[in-house]
DNA sequence: TAGTTTTATGCAAGCGTTTGCTCTTCTCTT
DNA sequence: AAGAGAAGAGCAAACGCTTGCATAAAACTA
């Protein structure tokens, strides 16, 4: 079935039924609805590759994730940002097609693939270690694209780029408990990794800001695994006794920690705070249930995908990009819940900039 | 950059191009090998739309996942799986368009918009509830595809299946409680829902060959989240206390029922042997480590995809499919930890029929 | 009424490939 | 040496849609 068909049964011709189809104003509100309603009895539907290669649009997006077979918030974090996106993609009526950065087997490059082949309209890169190679063909080819990934080391990037603020995270964390009255912290984090690193620096802000001496404050080193946080709680019971929080740079460390800590003989919270991060459903498995940082997943999703329908209109319009390239800070929002001691009422979050 | 430009580079017509890239025997060693050097200098692809347009066939799949978001395992499994689909496509150098059944703002059916469309040429479908209509639909239009699903109810069916044979990891877990001396089990179901009856009989049917009444077999109705389990657990201490073994149908319920019987002063394994299902990375994270269910599903997603592929070059090579439809049962591992007592040795896997 | 707009439709080129067919040019046969 | 066959290359149609341009009909304008 084909526009052809179409117009035949409507004795019309195949412009006509195109034009009907697309609500062109070139056409006559009896012809649109007359060729309307015998395509829409016939079911037809207009070839998406043969309009495809004479629009050169094809109505698909890449969406790059990573393949972080490892870790387990790793990809539920991603499965729900992919969920959040195809959802805000669909409104637009976008298919998404989704890559690894590179093929296993041929080692080729994805994105350069999808570009090159002409299979999609704009891409959505998660977390992609983008060198500068990529950065570079993406630029000369022109092909809209964002970036969700981690803050960024400088200011002026050449790419729209979201990202959660770890560090206002951190340091929302570090607020809450000083306002509870911990006064000896103590992070796990998970290792050099960046957004580690990020939540820990804003925690430590927080209580230096707040008139603690930072070099007091003790970071032991995970791997964002529950048995390496046990394993550190277990090795330091001399210094952890000594704490009277501890906040740890994901869910599954805070979990680990609490099965330490318990097995120590510590009491949660009335011995010991415990906060994570992630806002994980294992947070609300725990007992007590664990008080964490939830990230703004659902608004990364939904701005970054308006951005680039955005970059992917002016591209159509004007063969370029027209607004400049903006990096977006997203905030998380810390939920309180027991882990932290008894208050019921949650920090609000803080405004976007 | 097109066809037509690497021709002109090349003083060569486009269709000597098309064939020397494409590795037609119509041409000679010495032309393929200029033309090819040419086009890999300038890095030029081959447009798929054009492709696509020309061949009928586009080399992109549809994925269809079901959108579970309240779910935290059923997202989990699901990212998993559709890793490892994406990993197996990938070796033939496949694509995949991943979408929900339903579009949630036009209402429509993506399945059927992206077989009108032509935007693939074939469909996995990951747990869909797969109505009538569906299934004539896809009948009808032949296009090749395979579903990845719970157990049948029927044993013909018009299409290829692929599914976690449930049952037998039920009765697995069965088989290695009797043989540590478990006698009085009990289990936490997830409800009505349909995976959760399957592994809860496989466990009774388990038990029942082994010669115990399966009338005196205890099943308390959870709802696959921890807290669910916990609840349970609490309000009905006087019947835990008579068992000696707990089958969870999620590791989520496992962990809650753990958390809830610590509570209760039960040490784990020695008073009561723990057991989940779906061998999450909360099992390893859980002290004692919980003993589970491992899921095939690397191997489902391998298999399906193979059939796929099957069915795609017959569909392409005689318009229509040759092989009849078949059912294929994976079977799941039992990993054994020390949830459920000291035994380090598993049951070996049940060799595939 | 004749000329000028406006409105609705159709024609045909073009998007970038693939591929059946034709046309050369060799290379064998006999 | 002539005819047949094979091998290599090119022409042009086709895939199904969009869209600039030409055209015809209708609706104004003066």
């Amino acid at each position: 079935m084909t526009l052809k068909d179409i117009a035949e049964l409507a004795g019309t011709s195949v412009s006509t039924v195109s034009r009907s189809l697309n609500n062109s104003p070139l056409i006559s509100e009896e012809t649109r609805a007359r060729v309307r309603a015998i395509a829409a009895i016939h079911g037809f539907e207009p070839n998406a590759i043969a309009r495809g290669l004479a629009t050169r649009t094809v109505g698909t997006i890449g969406v790059i994730l990573p393949e972080n077979y490892d870790r387990f918030d790793g990809l539920l974090y991603n499965a729900a940002l992919h969920n959040d996106l195809r959802s805000s993609l669909e409104r637009a009526e976008l298919d998404t097609i989704v890559a690894f950065k590179r093929n296993r087997f041929s080692g080729r490059d994805n994105i350069e693939k999808l570009v090159m082949r002409k299979k999609i309209d704009g891409l959505i890169l998660v977390q992609p270690e983008l060198d500068r190679r990529s950065v570079k063909f993406l630029e000369q080819k022109q092909i809209p694209y964002v970036l969700i990934q981690y803050p960024p080391d400088e200011q002026k990037l050449p790419y729209d780029l979201f990202f959660a603020d770890s560090w206002t995270g951190g340091r929302l964390v570090a607020q809450h408990l000083i306002s509870r009255g911990c006064r000896s912290p103590l992070c796990i984090s998970g290792g050099k990794e960046r957004q580690s690193l990020q939540r820990i620096a804003g925690f430590r802000d927080g209580y230096t800001a707040a008139g603690f001496d930072p070099d007091t404050m003790i970071v032991l080193d995970g791997d964002y695994s529950a048995p390496s946080a046990s394993t550190l709680i277990r090795e330091n019971l001399p210094l952890i006794t000594k704490s009277d929080a501890i906040f740890a740079a994901n869910d599954l460390m805070a979990f680990g920690a609490m099965e330490a800590l318990r097995s120590a003989g510590l009491r949660i919270p009335d011995e010991m705070a415990v906060v994570g991060y992630d806002d994980t459903p294992l947070a609300t498995a725990l007992i007590p249930q664990l008080t964490s940082v939830h990230q703004p997943e659902e608004e990364i999703a939904f701005l970054a995908c308006e951005r680039l329908l955005k970059l992917i209109k002016e591209h159509n319009d004007y063969g370029r990009r027209v607004s400049p390239p903006q990096t977006t800070a997203l905030q998380p929002r810390l939920i309180v819940r027991q882990s932290c001691g008894s208050v019921t009422s949650s920090i609000p979050p803080v405004t976007r900039p």
